[in-house]
DNA sequence: AGATATTATCTTGACGTCGAGATATATGCG
DNA sequence: CGCATATATCTCGACGTCAAGATAATATCT
């Protein structure tokens, strides 16, 4: 019994004629979702970092060196809008964890890299984060966690398909 | 192989001192959240309501005859802070989905109620949003949902728990 | 009853996000 | 070469959210 049923509970009180189960696995996924982003984001937040710098130093960190990527680039890795980047990258800016450099081989392009800080600590925090996954993850048993990571995979199926990379 | 394990392979190679099978888990969850939340919000954009406004009509709907309930009440049943309530409402009050009376018992509070159109709205939105669920929910095979549900449910309990109510 | 504490709600300012449109540069076509 | 189009990034205004604090009314305690 968790909130999520609490509130089914009055649903079928209330419209006894409409088959509120699905609520139930779809609100939990929601509601656990938040819990666990929460959960990493207070680990960021002690290093003054927000989901969204996070992510922004993240997706530069695994780019591989030199650790630059244009803003275009990191909005479609990212899935941001371009005003939104822009933002991320002022406020990470501002603190010094990356810097912009104009793009000499196109004028109107930028390049963003990472900022020796910007890479210690990236470097120190995604240890830390990933940390936290595997102390998040130790609520469900081994088995649990293979079958979960099954559906979850069926289930994003419906909305996202990648080829594989080929192996050059 | 999906946009998490193209994410995943970038920090092997990168950082292949980390065990990121957590993060894939976590990723999946929460891009399938996303994705999931935003389906159904396309669902309540076609009758101009938002997620917010959705809340708000449906919690005052299965709170039951005669549907009212104190800011203070929605605040609570919904966990938002109570300058977003206060947001929430007075656009809501604007479209005319719900009024705002005096607590005549209560001179501090009022009573946010659906109106006439409110009750209307939500009890045909909640019934597609039902459907919907049910759409969503095909993508997993019958004995996938209910190994899924098993799982959110312990996971969930990580994080909240509500002791069972008594049946008078 | 009067002073004090508590409660209910709203206000304000900041943040992160989006989307439309502005600006500057590059590219392609005749 | 010059003009039209495409591209990269930024600017701006709106939204939803939060947290802190303001306001008004009620409860409590002597």
């Amino acid at each position: 019994m968790d909130q999520v049923d609490r509130i089914l509970q009055q649903w079928g009180r209330e419209r006894p004629d409409l088959d509120v189960a699905p609520m139930g696995t779809l609100g939990r996924l929601k509601r656990l979702a938040d819990h666990l982003s929460e959960d990493l984001a207070s680990g960021y937040r002690m290093h003054d970092l927000t989901p969204a710098g996070f992510d922004v130093l993240a997706t530069l960190r695994r780019a591989g060196k030199p650790y630059e990527l244009s803003p275009s680039a990191l909005i479609a890795w990212t899935m941001v809008a371009s005003g939104t980047m822009t933002n991320r990258l002022d406020r990470l800016e501002d603190v010094g964890l990356i810097e912009r450099r104009r793009n000499p081989e196109d004028g109107r392009g930028s390049v963003v890299a990472l900022t020796a800080r910007g890479l210690a600590l990236i470097d120190r925090v995604i240890e830390e984060h990933v940390a936290n996954q595997h102390r998040l993850l130790q609520a469900l048993a081994p088995d649990q966690r293979a079958q979960l990571d099954d559906c979850l995979r069926v289930w994003l199926g419906m909305f996202e398909r990648v080829e594989a990379p080929d192996s050059a």
